[in-house]
DNA sequence: CTTCGATCCTGGTAGC
DNA sequence: TGCTACCAGGATCGAA
């Protein structure tokens, strides 16, 4: 499942293979895939025509192109979401949603940019950005919050916030208004390495418990792009986070009956939230219910 | 305002 | 073999 780290790989490697790039034209093939360009699917195809791509900019898991008017095409992988760069005469993947093609593409074999989506939980649209943005933030975005990786993100806000909620640690973690970026899979490694059960409560966190745990979530996410933005400069911007390479580092998701790499004690997997989580028993002690 | 559960989707797999 | 049930889960929406 792309997190941070996955959709950073993607990010550079849009950045290094469709950079100043120019949109020849769109075929949109699935119209759940532009569901969020409210125009439709025709629409986004004709608005994207002939407009000279930017440089690739993300929050979180969401990524965005800026084009040259003050709009920018923003993309959101979801659970099983690619952005592939592929030659054009590859064959087309079984669940192909959008094809862009470019203007300096003149053989064949020149590459263009394919969105694929078994899930469809993705999408691709088009929005104009916050006024005044640096970056281009696309204002439908504009409540998601800056993540652990960017220079700007607020350690004692993201503290004082844990402080004031009544919730648990790992919603607060997924909690894209709170800190972005952060999924299933690292919000689990995140509080295996700072013992932290998921169900505890975030008002009980001390300043330094919290900034243990933002250390531990930038730690597991540089070790995931670390290895995983080894691969992308190759012609294929092909990641979708299964990324078989990162799995082998992970120390509780998807570990459930291992043995905990601290205590041996047994990896255990709990229903939560419609999802699971990782955890180790002894390691990872449930809060006393109040 | 905050919190929380239901919902969208499809391919793989476990179980009968 | 063929069927059903379940699982993966990010973001959004509406209820409380």
């Amino acid at each position: 499942m792309p997190e941070l780290p996955e959709v950073e790989v993607v990010r550079r490697g849009l950045e290094r293979w469709i950079s100043g790039r120019r949109i020849r034209e769109v075929e949109v093939l699935h119209p759940r895939a532009v569901r969020r360009h409210l125009a439709g699917g025709e629409d986004f195809a004709a608005a994207l025509a002939g407009h000279r791509v930017g440089v690739p900019h993300r929050r979180g898991k969401y990524l965005w192109i800026p084009l040259t008017d003050g709009l920018s095409v923003l993309a959101h992988l979801g659970m099983s979401g690619q952005l592939l760069v592929q030659p054009g005469d590859a064959p087309d993947e079984r669940h192909l949603r959008v094809r862009i093609r470019f203007e300096d593409a003149v053989s064949p074999s020149d590459t263009e940019l394919r969105f694929v989506d078994q899930r469809t939980f993705g999408g691709l649209s088009l929005h104009p950005s916050v006024p005044l943005d640096p970056d281009g933030l696309p204002d439908v975005i504009a409540h998601i919050a800056r993540d652990p990786l960017d220079p700007a993100f607020d350690d004692e806000a993201f503290h004082q916030a844990l402080r004031r909620r009544r919730t648990t640690v790992k919603r607060a973690l997924l909690d894209q208004s709170l800190v972005s970026g952060v999924g299933n899979i690292y919000a689990d490694e995140a509080l295996w390495r700072s013992r932290l059960h998921y169900e505890r409560p975030t008002a009980t966190l001390t300043r330094p418990r919290t900034s243990e745990l933002l250390g531990h979530v930038r730690e597991v996410m540089r070790a995931a792009l670390d290895v995983g933005g080894t691969s992308f400069d190759s012609l294929y911007v092909n990641v979708n986070g299964e990324s078989g390479y990162f799995d082998r580092a992970l120390d509780a998701y998807g570990r459930e009956g291992e043995p905990c790499a601290r205590c041996g004690t047994a990896i255990r997997r709990n229903p939560w939230m419609n999802r699971s989580s990782h955890y180790c028993p002894r390691c990872q002690r449930p809060p006393r219910l109040t």
